[in-house]
DNA sequence: CCTCTATGGCTAACATCGTTAGCTCAAGTA
DNA sequence: TACTTGAGCTAACGATGTTAGCCATAGAGG
């Protein structure tokens, strides 16, 4: 529901890069339109009900038409499934390009952090989508995903670091989805711990 | 594979704790020979041929049986997945124990990411049945969760930064097994990293 | 204006999944 | 000997993803 960002209205003006940051790629242009609402309603159907009543037949029942109907939009569920993983991917990685770029009271690495934490737990199911099991990298836009990984290394130098901050990053909101943690952590405490550590390590190189 | 680690052989000569270590709770006498022998095939196609061919059916069949007798010894596939989760809690809980307790080459918070890490590693497909999703703690032996975390807790002072290193190694095992990684990382150099940087720290209080 | 084709619906059906109901048969046990 | 219990069985149900094949409608070409 926080989503919708990626529809731009018109090319905005460019701002300039940081140090180490790259330009979105072109995404392929929209399917047409009934595919653009089968997702939203998968979307609307996932984040509302959870991932177990993302059927083919509820999604259907969802735009009044018949389950097999949709096969002659999408090849199969896991078609629709990448579709919503690439809106994930694009959302994630318009907001966090934003935070490094205005991270107001905060330094770059914890506006990221925060960014991202708030996304996770905005989208929580969609990002559990996007998140677990292995990716099939060949359904989405080529760079997608490397850009919306960027954000991670700009705030970074060292590569391994880079990796580290993101390892944690994910830990942290996956573990929070899923209520893993003891009940009555205080996570924003486990947060600004995390991220000072690897600021400090970052700092001394 | 790897597992197995579980059926100890008479008590052993208690080591004494370290400070801040509990002791494993006693856990619930097993189930019946057939129960067991349900979980083991459980186990053995799960890690073998992956969460999706973990059917009821295809369990039943190793043993011999048919599908509905699984029903005699387990009200439901839940309960046989519980099972197996308590098996990994249960073994990753002894292999970080002993981990902290020798850590030989390494420090105590080094020991226990490489432990953490090989075991995940090992025993990937349930390493992410224990891990993935919300867990039904219910079906859990009271105390094993809290056992099982514990090391994390002996190896740093303060609950918020627990909570971070152990999110941090979650998301790294997690992460390499889902083969998230860009290929061709040293994830080695990632894991030395990210430990690095939560030891000095820890080193500041 | 007629025809042809592509689009996007539809129903029926299949295999697989977890699960339930109800039967049977052997082993103890009173 | 009769009765209960344990542990298997078959048949079946409802849900899931998916395929096959039919039909109507809209627009293009003659």
């Amino acid at each position: 529901m926080t989503g919708r960002a990626a529809a731009g209205a018109g090319p905005r003006p460019k701002t300039p890069l940081l140090p180490g940051e790259i330009r979105r790629p072109a995404l392929p242009a929209g399917r047409d339109r009934r595919a653009g609402e089968i997702i939203a309603a998968a979307r609307r159907i996932l984040e509302s009900e959870g991932p177990e009543a993302l059927t083919m037949r509820r999604v259907a029942g969802e735009l009044g038409i018949q389950a097999p109907s949709l096969y002659k939009h999408f090849p199969g569920k896991a078609a629709v499934e990448a579709e919503l993983i690439v809106s994930a991917m694009t959302e994630i990685g318009e907001m966090t390009h934003r935070a490094i770029h205005r991270p107001r009271p905060y330094s770059r690495l914890m506006a990221l952090l925060r960014t991202y934490r708030q996304y996770g737990l905005a989208n929580a199911a969609l990002y559990r989508l996007a998140t677990q099991g292995s990716l099939a990298r060949d359904l989405l836009p080529p760079g997608l995903e490397e850009w919306a990984g960027n954000p991670w290394s700009v705030v970074t130098g060292d590569q391994a670091l880079v990796q580290a901050l993101w390892s944690f990053a994910h830990g942290m909101v996956i573990l929070e989805i899923d209520g893993r943690y003891p009940p009555g952590s205080d996570l924003n405490l486990t947060w600004r711990a995390g991220g000072a550590a690897f600021e400090r390590h970052a700092a001394l190189e």
